[in-house]
RNA sequence: GGGCCCAUAGAUCAGCUCGGAAGAUCGCUGCCUUCGCAAGGCAGAGGCCGCGGGUUCAAAUCCCGCUGGGUCCA
């Protein structure tokens, strides 16, 4: 526990709060009405605004939003744009959870300056672990904008702490008409994302409105307060970070029986005529029915499948005079829960896709996969003919002011194939199931078979269960099948340790190789020197770092030469993996490998080039994913949302060979954040984010930017430098990623005459010109086809033929043996005239033939009793082989040619002996 | 980032455990039946068993790598 002192609160003094304990869940609040017995959050409280909101206004969400803005705004905040939902500026997590992520963890830490101190923002933000609430407690979404006022205290800057924060929030409840004594501040400790502080949670007539925190702690071993099992210390920086549920506020002023009818009934409304169902909140009857049934679902873990909940709810509606039918009840409640569930997962695709995330089987891609596959699913079950793409379409034009809805044709188009791809992966799984089910003849599918669909080919059990009712086969569903499916997916493997990392204690390096790019010698003195580590005052050599390899080349001192192999970069200290050690203090001579480096730098601009000219025949949703550059290539992977066709690959290769031809300069210049930040936007990080408040960006410029990105490599001066660009081809790393090889300079002329040769020797082979290779090509594969099979025919033939040579063959004891060695007849061809042979009675065909070494082919007639496959192998004993095959027919044989009479003579002789006296 | 699964005729799939002459159904072509169509009967065409290695006397089948696709989890 957090100390109670944290708590003390000027204003909660000054104004008589009393601090009191629930009487529900024994946590300690704050209050102004000494009779108020919980602390206002359900379970301990029932939602008291359903129906009679407590603010003396009805807001919209852009009014509330307007409101929230503004009211902090006047108070000395600076109002900042939001951020996209995908956090592509962290790599611990995938979508933005709550407004603080937007300045985590760069600013929360003290390294960077925030943008704006103190702020504000509205900040949409998608939980995914709230996916089962959602449409079933009735304040769950997947989506929401968390409204938040930052503050960034620090020991040079003091702006506010915990009085103000509380009065702020006090005053604007209060300003919205909700009466003081219906307030609660709940103490709360929080703690999450390797930071603790103190936290109020702001609770009104059952609802949590907002979380006022004070993080001002941050994990540390040899931390003094300890918190759930973890040592903390106090953190270099105080922040404030609130966060307000917009969505929640607009539904207290509202007091709509759910969320989901505040925030977009007409979108509810729009489902509902689509999938053929009444919902009027008008009416009394259903509005009791869902106000009380949202009173009870809110409080417990437990929906309209519950009995017991129903029928509270029933009896409940019975005592205000509704009489309703539990079966009606549950009914109309299913289907809405669908309804709600579709409104709200719409909306999150919509923020997901118009945000630039990519449909996935991977990261965050796979999470809006997800997302348009439950709401599917859902749409699926209430059967209609609703359309995603309509519903969608109608989240982005309603909350256009916070959606980017220029956005909207890539959105559909992603929604298209990934709808397509949902309707074939339903296919192939209904013929996998169905075949499944007719093996069971009408027993129940066994557990396993259910994880195996959904785990392997995704098909849900539901969707199982409903295609097996078809078949009139049961399904029983575990109700903890997601629990032994997460049980399945645990592993043990922890992640490995990071290397302990060398204390060097030296200063941080010189780098030479900004000052002067064409730096290829230069002297420094050696700081460090241990295990073929070398660290210098200055280097010129370029460490490794986005994507691009360290440069090689060789320090010389006194006369002696040390081989550098590789560079790399620790914080502000590089390091030159070298053969040898260097005294320290010597004074060396470094001299870099410059065609490796010039080969390197060509491919690190062709790179930049690249992106802009994919973002420009594909589309904005391309982002980079991953990028590296060798001297021999350069390897680019990018979002996608389908394969990159051999035309686009074209298109892309040509316009990045015009933007070399037009010789533009490519400017590096150092920027503060803020600055680069609003001249380029987000689309500077593409391969990551610099923890720094000055960021180095390249951008290709002359009438106007063609690449900007915040970039540390090593780049040419203008684009003609780079002389040409190739593009080698496409591949699909992941669904939703195409990984782009190329190459440019001289690596591109010699690819390409490496193309040509391939193509003439080709042409040679085929004694055509190469024009005419591809026809050529198909119409030798076409005859070589042909040939086969005349060859096959012809074949059977000589096979009847020889039949007819062979026969009769000797008889003893009253079987007639045909042996034979056929110098190059192979296998099937002897089978073939085997099989002719023994359709007589009373026959037995010992057949070997001369091609890959010894070839045997045994067989026999039905009526004889010998296992060939037996008397084959004691045959090819002989030839130093052996062999197998049915009763009837056995085939084999060996390596050593001069046995192959012996062979067919043991054959014999092992026949005989098998044959029954 | 980590699992799992799949690739065989135009389509859908069997065969792969346990190596021994590539199969079914639909579709396609021709003939029979019919005034014609549908249906039915008969005959037939159609396969680098994804690619490259390896093991083996022998690989669709076993092993390794690659390519293309599907799917679950974080």
């Amino acid at each position: 526990m957090m100390f109670k002192e944290e708590y003390n609160i000027d204003f909660f003094e000054e104004r008589g709060f009393v601090r009191k304990r629930c009487t529900g869940c024994g946590e300690a609040f704050w209050t102004l009405d000494g009779e108020m017995e919980t602390c206002q959050d359900t379970p301990c409280t029932r939602f008291d605004f359903i129906g009679s909101p407590p603010t003396d206004r009805r807001l919209t969400v852009p009014e509330m939003r307007r409101y929230f803005l503004d009211f902090f705004s006047e108070r000395g905040h600076v109002p900042l744009e939001r951020y996209p939902v995908v956090a592509r500026w962290r790599d611990d997590v995938f979508l933005v959870h709550a407004s603080i992520y937007d300045f985590q963890p760069h600013a929360t830490s003290g390294l960077v300056k925030p943008p704006a101190n103190p702020l504000v923002i509205s900040q949409p933000c998608i939980r995914m672990p709230d996916l089962d609430d959602v449409g079933r407690t009735g304040k769950h979404m997947t989506s929401f904008e968390m409204m938040g006022h930052h503050a960034f205290n620090s020991s040079d800057e003091y702006v506010y702490w915990k009085d103000e924060t509380v009065r702020y929030c006090h005053e604007m409840l209060v300003s919205l008409g909700v009466d003081e004594g219906l307030i609660a501040y709940k103490e709360h400790p929080w703690i999450g994302g390797g930071n603790a502080g103190p936290s109020l949670e702001v609770n009104v007539c059952g609802l949590e409105i907002a979380t006022l925190v004070f993080m001002n702690l941050e994990r540390h071993p040899e931390g003094e307060v300890e918190l759930e099992g973890d040592k903390y210390r106090p953190l270099a920086l105080n922040v404030v970070d609130t966060g307000y549920g917009l969505e929640r506020w607009v539904w207290m002023s509202d007091g709509a029986p759910t969320i989901y009818d505040s925030i977009y009934p007409d979108i509810v409304q729009y489902i509902c005529d689509e999938a053929g169902l009444e919902h009027d909140l008008e009416r009394d009857d259903h509005r009791v029915m869902l106000e009380e049934y949202t009173r009870l679902a809110g409080t417990l873990k437990r929906d309209f499948t519950h009995r017991g909940l129903m029928d509270e709810l029933v009896e409940r509606l019975s005592a205000m005079g509704y009489e309703t039918r539990r079966s009606v009840a549950e009914e109309k409640l299913g289907a809405l829960k669908s309804v709600y569930t579709i409104a709200d997962h719409s909306r999150t695709v919509a923020f997901m896709l118009s945000d630039g995330i990519v449909p996935s089987n991977v990261a965050e891609g796979y999470l809006a996969r997800l997302m348009i596959r439950r709401t599917l699913r859902q749409i699926a079950r209430l059967g209609g003919d609703i359309s995603l793409k309509m519903v969608v379409k109608k989240q982005m034009e309603k909350f256009g002011d916070i959606i980017d809805t220029s956005k909207e044709k890539v959105v559909f188009e992603m929604l298209d194939s990934e709808i397509r791809g949902y309707g074939e992966t339903l296919e192939r799984g209904k013929r996998l199931v169905k075949r499944a089910l007719e093996g069971l003849k009408g027993d129940n599918i066994p557990l396993e078979s259910l994880i195996e669909f959904y785990d392997t080919h995704g098909i849900h059990p539901t969707v199982v269960r409903d295609m097996a009712d078809e078949l009139g086969v049961s399904v029983d569903i575990p109700g903890d099948f997601n629990v032994l499916l997460a049980r399945m997916h645990e592993r043990t493997d922890m992640p490995v340790d990071e290397e302990a990392r060398v204390d060097h204690h030296v200063p941080d390096t010189e780098m030479l190789y900004y000052q002067d790019q064409h730096c290829r010698t230069f002297h420094a003195v050696v700081l460090h020197s241990r295990n073929g580590e070398v660290i210098l005052d200055g280097t010129g050599f370029y460490p490794e770092g986005g994507g691009q390899e360290g440069d090689t080349g060789v320090m010389e001192s006194d006369g002696r030469t040390f081989k550098v192999i590789n560079v790399r970069k620790e914080g502000g200290v590089i390091i030159h993996e070298t053969e040898g050690d260097i005294p320290v203090g010597k004074t060396v001579q470094g001299r870099i490998d410059g065609e490796r480096r010039e080969a390197m730098t060509r491919h690190h601009t062709a790179t930049h080039i690249i992106i802009s000219c994919a973002r420009r025949v594909l589309g904005d949703h391309i982002w980079q994913r991953g990028a590296h550059k060798s001297p021999e290539n350069a390897r680019l992977d990018i979002s996608h949302y389908k394969r990159i066709t051999r035309a686009q690959l074209k298109e892309i290769e040509r316009m990045a060979n015009v933007l070399v031809l037009r010789d533009i300069p490519v400017h590096t210049e150092n920027l503060s954040r803020d600055d680069a930040e609003e001249r380029f936007g987000f689309e500077l990080y593409q391969g990551g984010v610099p923890a720094s408040d000055v960021i180095r960006v390249v951008h290709i410029t002359d009438v106007r930017d063609y690449d900007a990105q915040a970039c540390g490599g090593t780049h040419v001066d203008r684009t003609s430098e780079i002389g040409a660009i190739k593009i080698l081809g496409s591949q699909r790393i992941q669904d939703g990623v195409e990984r782009l090889t190329f190459t440019a300079g001289m690596a591109a002329v010699e690819y390409v005459q490496h193309m040509e040769d391939l193509l003439i020797k080709t042409g040679d082979i085929l004694s055509v010109d190469i024009e005419r290779v591809p026809e050529t090509a198909r119409r030798f594969f076409r005859e070589w086809k042909d040939r086969g099979k005349e060859l096959e025919k012809l074949k059977g033939y000589r096979a009847m033929a020889m039949a007819h040579e062979l026969l009769p063959g000797e008889v003893e004891r009253d079987v007639e043996f045909v042996t034979a060695v056929l110098d190059d007849m192979d296998t099937r061809e002897m089978l073939a005239l085997a099989e002719d042979i023994t359709s007589g009675e009373g026959r037995v065909v010992l057949l070997a033939s001369l091609c890959h070494g010894v070839q045997l082919v045994f067989s026999r007639s039905d009526d004889v009793d010998i296992d060939m496959g037996e008397v084959l192998r004691e045959a090819a004993k002989e030839i130093g082989g052996s062999g197998g095959g049915t009763g009837k027919t056995a085939q084999g044989g060996g390596k050593d040619a001069e046995g192959v009479e012996r062979a067919l003579v043991a054959g014999k002789n092992e026949a005989l002996a098998r044959l029954l006296p």
